[in-house]
This record gives C-alpha cells, sequence and structure tokens, in this order.
DNA sequence: ACGAACCTCCTTTTT
DNA sequence: GGAGGTTCGT
C-alpha cells in the first residue's frame, strides 16, 4: 500500500531531471502536446506548472521534482508572456537554493538569466526593498546587516546601561527572544506583556525597543529587520505596498513549510490583489497580541473557532487584509520535512495553506523519483506516526532495493569502527565516496567518525557548520572594512580596536564609550578626539593614535586603490595577517586561506560600498574540493541533498529524538524529530544504514542508552536487523536493568530475523558483568571479537604490538614512511606535533594540543 | 592588559 | 571532554 512497484516499468532513475514521462499512455500522449520543457513532465508536476491563475499549494515529497516544477512553472509564465521577468517574485531560503534555481531556469531558457531581478532569498529580497525606502525605517540605504555577534555585543551594552547582571540574563537570550520575536512579526509594542515581562524582570519589551532605536542610531539592521521593517513599510505606505503588488504579478515559494510568521505576512502582504490594499487598517498594528503565543504551541486545534478571532489573532493586521482577493501565488514544499520549527518556522503556515488563500488548488506530487522502494515505504511508515500532517503517500517505481538496515553496537566507537569498515566495504565495490554520507542528529557525534576516519586514512569532508562569513578572521576582516566604510560603525570599530593586540583593553574602551556618549558622536570620534587629551597612559594614547592615523590613511588610499587591493593593504598594514601567521594553532592557516578568499572574493563587486551591502546576504561557503570523500553533516544540513549511500547513527532515546526537544517542545517536538528521521532515509537512493550503541560517551561521561523510538516505528518488513562489524557480541546492558526493547513483546513482533534474536541473546548475556562507567573492563574481550586491525583507543591500553593484518596491510604502501622519529610534523586537523611511531605508513603522533593519534601520512606534513 | 587557572554548560542553525 | 567565558594573579 505504501509503495507501488510495477517491475514493468523503466529501471531505477533517480535523478528528477531524467525522470520518464510517468503516467501511461494518456499522459505521455498529453505531454507530447505543447512546449518541450513541459514534456517529461509528469501530469501532476504538468498540473503544478501549468496551473497559473490564484494561490496554488504544492505539496512536494522528497525526491519528487520541486526544484523543477518550480524552474519549470517560471519558464512557463515567461515563454506564455504572462509576465515579464522583473514581474515574477520567487523566494528561496538559502542562497543556495537561489543559485540552483537560477542556474537550471538558465539551461530551460537557453540563456542568462539577468532578468530575474527578484529571485532570491527572503532576506536579499527584503534587503532590496529596505534599501530602497529605507528612510521609511529611520535608516539610509548603505546601512548595515548586523551579524550575530554584533547583536549580542550590543545587547550587552545595552544591558548594562540598564544595570542587568548580564550573567542571570545573558546577552545571547534577550537575542534569541527578540529574534523569536521578529521571526513572529512581532514590533516591540506588539510583543505580549507576558512573554515581554519574562526577561529581566519585566525589562525584556523595554530592551527590545531600546535595541531597535540603538539599531537606528547606528544606521543597521538585523536579519529580522530585514522582513519586520518590510512588513511595517507595507502596512504604513499602502501606495508603496500597492506598487509592489502591482509589479509582482505571479510570486513563487520555495520550501514554504519553513516560512516563518513574519515571512508569512511578508507573502500575504504582497499576494493580495492591489485593489485591497485599502483595506488594511493601520490602527489595527498596534494591539497587542496576547494570542500569538498560545498560537504557536499546539493549541491551534483546540480553537473550534479557526475562522474568526483565532485567525485574526494568530495573523496581526491581517483580519481585513485576509478577506483580499489573492493573486497567483504558488507555494511548494512538504510538511513532511518541516525541521526548523525550533527557528521559528511554522508548520502550520503550510498545514493551513487552503484555509488562508481560500480557493487555492492544492496539487500533490507523491511520485519519487530517487529512492528505491524498500527505503521509501520505511520513510512512509515512520512519517505516518506523525498526526499533524497533509498526508502524502510516497511511491516509486524503481526497484524494492536493499532492505534498510538496522544495527546495534556496544557503543559509540564501535558504531563508528563498524562504519568505517561498511564503508571501506562499500569502497571495495566500486562506491564513490561522494555518494556516501554519514548524517548526525548532533554535531559532537562528528569527531567520533572523524577520529576514526583519520585513522584509516578515509577521506572525509564535513558539510555545514560555522558559514564562512560567520568565521572570527572574516568578520575581522569585515570589521576593518566596514569602520573604512562608515566611521560611525562602532560595533565594528569596537570589535577590531584591540585585534590583534594593541594594549587597547575594556578599561580604554570604557573609556571611549563614555566620551563618546557624553558628546554623542562615534566611537571612532572619541578616538580621535581622546588621543589628544592626556586621559590615557603614554601606552595606550600612542598606540590608539597610531590606529586612528592608520585608518585615515585607509580612507584617503579609498580613493585611489581598487578595493580588493585595499583590503589587502589593511590587512597586512594593520597587523592582523601577522597575526595569524604568528599563531601555531591548527587551523591559522586555514584562516589565511579564508582570508585570501574573502579579499578575491570582494573581485565580484564593484565597490567596497556594494561588497559590505551585500556581503552578510550572500556570502556562503561554496566549492569545497571536488575530490572524492565521504560527507558528514547533521540531519539538519542534509536537507535538499541526496545519496546513494546513507549512514545514520545514533538513532538513540535522547540523542535522536532529542530529549531537549521532548522536554521543551512536548508532541509537536517529537514529530519535528520524527521528520527529522524522515528527511534522513530520504536522503539515500540505493542504501540507508541505521544504526544505534547500546552505550554512549555524553559530555564526558558513558551512560547507556536505548534505541530510538523511531526503530519500532519502521516496517519490519523493509528492515534488516545486522549485527555490527566491528564486533556487536560483546554487548550488554552494562547492568543497567532491562530496558522496554528487552521485552521482546515490544520489540519482537516486529524483529523476528535470526540477527536480531542473535543480537538479543548476545545483549542478555554480559549483563549484570560489568557496569559502572561502561568500558570499565572489555579491552580484554576486544581482542577476541573485534576484526578490526586497529582497536582505536583501545590499541594506547594493550602492551605489544597490534597485529595489522587485512585491510590495512593492503593499503600501506609498504615502503616506509618518509617521516622518521621525532619528526616534527603538521596536520590539518591536529596542528603540530611530533612523531612518536611509524607502522609503514602509519604514523602515531603526539600532538601539542590534540594528544596522540594515529594518522596516515599522507595527511601530514612536515612542520 | 594579558595570560593562566577555573567554572559552566552543553541540539539542530537556511539568513 | 572541551570550548568559551570569567576571574585572578602578575
Amino acid at each position: 500500500m505504501i509503495r507501488m512497484t510495477e517491475p514493468s516499468k523503466i529501471t531505477s532513475q533517480s535523478v528528477p531531471d531524467h525522470q520518464p514521462a510517468a503516467g501511461g499512455i494518456a499522459a505521455r500522449a498529453r505531454a507530447s502536446v505543447g512546449p518541450k520543457y513541459l514534456s517529461g513532465l509528469n501530469p501532476e508536476q504538468r498540473e503544478a506548472v501549468e496551473t497559473l491563475d490564484g494561490p496554488v499549494l504544492v505539496l512536494a515529497g522528497a525526491g519528487t521534482g520541486k526544484t523543477r516544477v518550480l524552474t519549470t512553472r517560471i519558464a512557463h509564465i515567461l515563454s506564455q508572456g504572462r509576465a515579464r521577468p522583473g514581474e515574477i517574485l520567487s523566494v528561496t531560503f538559502t542562497n543556495k537554493a537561489a543559485r540552483e534555481m537560477k542556474h537550471r531556469l538558465g539551461q530551460m531558457l537557453g540563456h542568462a538569466v539577468e532578468g530575474m531581478p527578484w529571485l532570491g532569498t527572503f532576506h536579499s529580497i527584503g534587503g532590496r526593498i529596505l534599501r530602497t525606502h529605507a528612510e521609511l525605517a529611520q535608516l539610509k540605504s548603505n546601512f548595515t546587516v548586523l551579524d550575530v555577534d554584533d547583536q549580542v555585543r550590543l545587547l550587552k551594552q545595552l544591558l548594562q546601561a540598564e544595570n542587568i547582571d548580564d550573567k542571570r540574563w545573558p546577552a545571547r537570550m534577550l537575542a534569541g527572544l527578540i529574534d523569536g520575536w521578529k521571526n513572529r512579526g512581532l514590533m516591540p509594542s506588539q510583543v505580549p506583556s507576558g512573554e515581554a515581562a519574562m526577561f529581566a524582570n519585566g525589562k525584556g519589551g523595554k530592551l527590545y525597543a531600546s535595541y531597535q532605536e540603538r539599531l537606528k542610531i547606528l544606521n543597521a539592521a538585523d536579519f529580522g529587520d530585514l522582513l519586520l521593517e518590510n512588513i511595517r513599510i507595507f502596512r504604513e505606505h499602502p501606495d508603496i505596498l500597492r506598487q509592489y503588488q502591482q509589479r509582482f504579478k505571479y510570486i513563487l515559494v520555495d520550501e514554504y513549510q519553513d516560512t516563518n510568521v513574519a515571512q508569512y505576512l511578508w507573502l500575504r502582504l504582497l499576494s493580495q490583489a492591489p485593489a485591497a490594499t485599502k483595506a488594511v487598517i493601520p490602527g489595527r498594528l498596534e494591539e497587542p497580541n496576547h494570542d500569538v503565543q498560545e498560537h504557536v504551541g499546539e493549541s491551534g486545534d483546540e480553537s473550534t473557532d479557526r475562522d474568526s478571532g483565532f485567525d485574526a489573532a494568530h495573523r496581526p493586521g491581517m483580519t481585513v487584509a485576509a478577506a483580499a482577493p489573492t493573486k497567483n501565488i504558488c507555494c511548494v514544499g512538504d510538511d513532511d520535512q518541516s525541521i526548523y520549527g525550533w527557528r521559528g518556522a511554522e508548520v502550520d503556515n503550510i498545514l493551513r495553506f487552503e484555509h488562508d488563500f481560500p480557493g487555492a488548488k492544492v496539487i500533490r506530487l507523491e511520485r519519487n523519483y530517487r529512492s528505491t522502494g524498500h527505503i521509501l515505504a520505511a520513510a512512509s511508515h515512520l512519517i505516518a506516526h506523525n498526526e499533524g500532517r497533509l498526508g502524502k503517500t510516497l511511491r516509486t517505481e524503481d526497484q524494492d532495493g536493499e532492505k534498510v538496515t538496522v544495527t546495534g553496537s556496544w557503543d559509540s566507537e564501535e558504531e563508528a569502527r563498524g562504519i568505517g569498515e561498511e564503508i571501506e566495504q562499500l569502497q571495495r565495490i566500486g562506491e564513490k565516496l561522494n555518494e556516501i554520507a554519514i548524517l548526525v542528529r548532533a554535531s559532537y557525534q562528528m569527531r567520533e567518525f572523524e577520529d576514526r576516519f583519520v585513522t584509516l586514512g578515509l577521506p572525509y569532508r564535513v558539510i555545514g557548520g560555522p558559514r564562512f562569513y560567520e568565521r572570527a578572521e572574516i568578520r575581522d576582516a569585515l570589521a576593518y572594512l566596514r569602520v573604512i566604510n562608515s566611521p560611525a560603525d562602532d560595533l565594528a570599530f569596537e570589535r577590531i580596536v584591540n585585534t590583534p593586540k594593541r594594549g587597547l583593553g575594556d578599561a580604554t574602551v570604557q573609556m571611549l564609550h563614555d566620551h563618546a556618549r557624553k558628546r554623542r558622536i562615534p566611537l571612532f570620534e572619541a578616538a580621535r578626539a581622546v588621543v589628544e587629551t592626556d586621559e590615557l597612559k603614554p601606552k595606550a594614547r600612542g598606540s590608539l593614535r597610531d590606529l586612528v592615523a592608520q585608518f585615515d590613511r585607509w580612507r584617503a588610499q579609498r580613493e585611489v586603490t581598487a578595493h580588493t587591493d585595499l583590503a589587502q593593504i589593511v590587512l597586512d598594514e594593520s597587523g592582523y595577517t601577522e597575526m595569524w601567521q604568528k599563531d601555531r594553532s591548527a587551523d591559522a592557516a586555514g584562516r589565511l586561506e579564508n582570508l585570501k578568499e574573502l579579499v578575491r572574493s570582494m573581485e565580484e563587486f564593484e565597490n567596497l560600498q556594494g561588497f559590505l551591502e551585500h556581503i552578510a546576504l550572500v556570502m556562503d561557503r561554496d566549492g569545497e574540493a571536488e575530490e572524492d570523500a565521504v560527507s558528514l553533516m547533521t540531519l539538519h544540513s542534509a536537507k535538499g541533498l541526496e545519496f546513494d549511500n546513507v549512514f545514520l547513527p545514533g538513532w538513540e532515546e535522547g540523542l535522536f529524538p532529542s530529549q531537549r526537544t521532548l522536554d521543551e517542545q512536548g508532541r509537536a517536538g517529537l514529530e519535528e524529530e520524527r521528520r527529522l528521521g524522515h528527511v534522513g532515509l530520504t536522503r539515500a537512493r540505493r542504501r540507508a544504514k541505521i544504526y544505534f550503541a547500546t552505550n554512549r560517551r555524553i559530555h564526558g561521561t558513558w551512560s547507556t542508552t536505548i534505541p530510538s523510538r523511531f526503530l519500532d516505528e519502521l516496517p519490519a518488513a523493509n528492515v534488516e536487523i545486522t549485527e555490527s562489524k566491528g564486533g556487536s557480541a560483546w554487548g550488554g546492558t552494562g547492568g543497567y536493568g532491562a530496558s522496554r526493547f528487552d521485552d521482546m513483546e515490544a520489540f519482537g513482533s516486529s524483529y523476528s530475523t535470526p540477527g536480531w534474536q542473535r543480537a538479543q541473546a548476545n545483549r542478555n548475556r554480559g549483563q549484570g558483568g560489568r557496569s559502572g562507567g561502561g568500558r570499565g573492563g572489555f579491552e580484554e574481550e576486544a581482542s577476541s571479537f573485534s576484526s578490526s586491525p586497529d582497536f582505536g583507543s583501545f590499541s594506547s591500553r594493550r602492551r605489544g604490538p597490534l597485529t595489522i593484518e587485512g585491510e590495512l596491510v593492503a593499503k600501506s604502501t609498504g615502503t616506509t614512511s618518509e617521516f622518521s622519529l621525532d619528526d616534527r610534523v603538521f596536520h590539518q586537523k591536529f596542528g603540530y606535533g611530533h612523531v612518536t611511531k611509524i607502522d609503514g605508513n602509519k604514523l602515531t603522533i603526539a600532538f601539542d594540543k590534540a594528544g596522540e593519534k594515529k594518522v596516515v601520512d599522507s595527511f601530514v606534513q612536515r612542520a
């Protein structure tokens, strides 16, 4: 029922672009009529493309060709002459998605798409609109977009000014609250008083208000403002709103399930038919909205009166507007892939689409062109346990393929070892490492894999992590440029006054602040003034004077120097480059590389000003080297990607689903975790492999875990229980008593394979033995069970040489290493160290910081 | 003003 | 276990 496999049909076709014209002869006949870009679409996709009038919701399950629908729809609108490129608003969440769409459109239309000025992320488009009407938000059009660091620093200052203990009320927490309010479309005056009072004994609301004031003074906006200020402008200036409503004949939205309330409001305003504009009652905006908070929980279902009071409350200011006719908006999304609720995304937006946009046409894309039958069935069965969903049933015409495997391990190290071996096995049968991904719930899980892969010499790459422009060195460099560009940028100035160290510490900065506040001038000007006095100690005074002089010089040079050259000069003369050159830590080289990359990327912009305006929104690290490597990332960052082989470790209660999510979000949290599992499984084309460990080290201490409830929710028919390659045989519950999974009543009904029963038997066998600490005395056992040539951390405890056999021998080049004992070496991840042992191409290195590690020699270089 | 010792709190993170 | 922040001693 989940799967409708038609063996007669085409073989595995996983790339959506080349999908067969499924749907039988009739459909194919229809598809052959009409423009060529329509051919090759299945009937549902085609309907989604051709239904141009009125609101449309395309529910596009994983791997059903949603990007294709979006781009084809745009092509269709253009080629039908329904609108010109500049009249189509097309929003995505990520720059990557926007780029991808531009690229695909370009291919489809056969020429570059310069004419799509309004295809971009919510934030870049919001930012663009805000820049053109900046004065209506008390900003100048060259305002800076603040990053989180700046925000927190600013809030810290506000907290200090209010004499609030920022231990008890951390600036970060306030930043989070404000961000949340902005995500919900709430200006300071609209924050429910209860919520505003929660922070710092009732000062939360006031702080939000003064934060906004400070932003205006600094000529700055945070990410939230890029949309919120749009909404404010649209509401307060109906003429401007009307202008945009008239311009955008068609609106397309990607990943609609991830929109937050602010984005929803923004879309609602833009998608109303122009004539309706007058109906918005500005006065409504000032009403505090107490109900929003309730809504965000699970109370939605309790409200029987969705159409009147509740709805109006949910969408502040939309009371009248909601009745206005809606134009051509097409939202594409998948409620089953909504995994950003904690960031303010409202699944409700997609669940309530038909209600919000009356007369909406809902089109379901349920044909999956990515995964094999077993994988899809497992994913579908899992997600079917969610209640709050619109309901889709993915199906494939592909073969069943391999069953999803579930493997239990004794602990997380064994899990990593087992996966490492399976990857090598896959490699042996010709799988590309690029087609292998490990998807974890939390990034701390990655370390064990990294360690393991380093010792195996298995190339891997970590996807995600801090974005390029979030890196300290990039922010520092940008801060220098910001100060040059706008001397009033206090936050930037403060960031770099003492970076690199110039002997200008807190005391000096505090002094500058006092001075600046008294005279109502920027910090930089205060510095200029202060060096003329003798208020500072000679040393500080001297270096501050030098700094001011340097900036003056750079500003003068700006007129005659290309902005990229200027940047290079600034980095060198300020001593910033030197600071990292002298730094001996492992990542210093990478940071210098990043700085070069930053300078290089400036070339794409005309001048410094243009660069700074867009950098915060556009920069993301993109082109990692194309070499063959295993991908390691969180489930969240895997959304939108696909791989032939997907490893899903850590399916244990508390980790996945995450205990914290369960505690904080209750059932809604559980459902979001389940969606995360669904996302994970549906990333796989041909092989999905799930793992759980009985013992895991969390925050430094070992604890016993029980398998995730999601394992119970997988359909037995599509799942195979296997034993850990790393030697699951030593399993045991570690003396912590029985879990509900020991009870065959609960688990056994669906799991009766020999492998599972063996695993059950094994886990009971170890019972009662080694308690406390989990890994107390099992090292003796390790040798007899592990088939691995290398026992990872066991090795350090064992006496005598390891027996090297099997794979690693084959991998060893045989020739002795080019390194010798005590050689000083450098490793990308671990930094500097010296060689303490050599074993073919395997080196044992005592790293200065990271301790002793085994590393394959190709991973290090002479220091 | 700055580094070392010390304490703390641990998810996820499109812009 | 360790990063990031704070405090304390120089």
